[in-house]
DNA sequence: CGGTTGACTGTTT
DNA sequence: TAAACAGCCAACC
């Protein structure tokens, strides 16, 4: 039915932006279901990716995208402290180990 | 234009 | 349990 052509960049960036926007608050998706749930199976370093060059200014809910460990993944400056920091203020626990269960706190994206 | 890098992940040692 | 490996691919230099 609908062709699928190689999606656009941008196309793949808008349905990624959709799927995070879509994460309730108090909840978190890897980075590879963000990818999977935009239709880019496989592609959890291209979430990353858009990630980090997302402007600060961003409304985006960026700190629930997590790693599959359940952590949060490593960057430069302050992020991820700002990270935890913000998800603890959506009620999201860390284990000891800075972990996050995700079998209690990950979110599925329905459809 | 080609090589390197990296907010990843599942599999195999 | 931990480390190495193999895919991944746009951004960067």
């Amino acid at each position: 039915m609908t062709p699928r052509p190689t999606p656009s960049m941008d196309e793949r960036h808008a349905g990624i932006y959709r799927v995070i926007r879509a994460i309730p608050t108090g909840r978190v998706m890897t980075y590879g279901a963000v990818a999977a749930a935009a239709g880019l199976p496989g592609r959890a370093r291209l979430v990353g990716m858009l990630l980090r060059r997302l402007p600060d200014r961003s409304r985006l809910p960026w700190q629930r995208v997590v790693n599959a460990a359940g952590r949060i993944s490593a960057r430069g400056g302050g992020g991820p402290i700002e990270q935890r920091l913000r998800l603890e203020l959506e009620g999201v626990r860390f284990l000891p180990g800075g972990r996050i269960d995700l079998a209690a706190y990950g979110w599925h994206a329905p459809g």
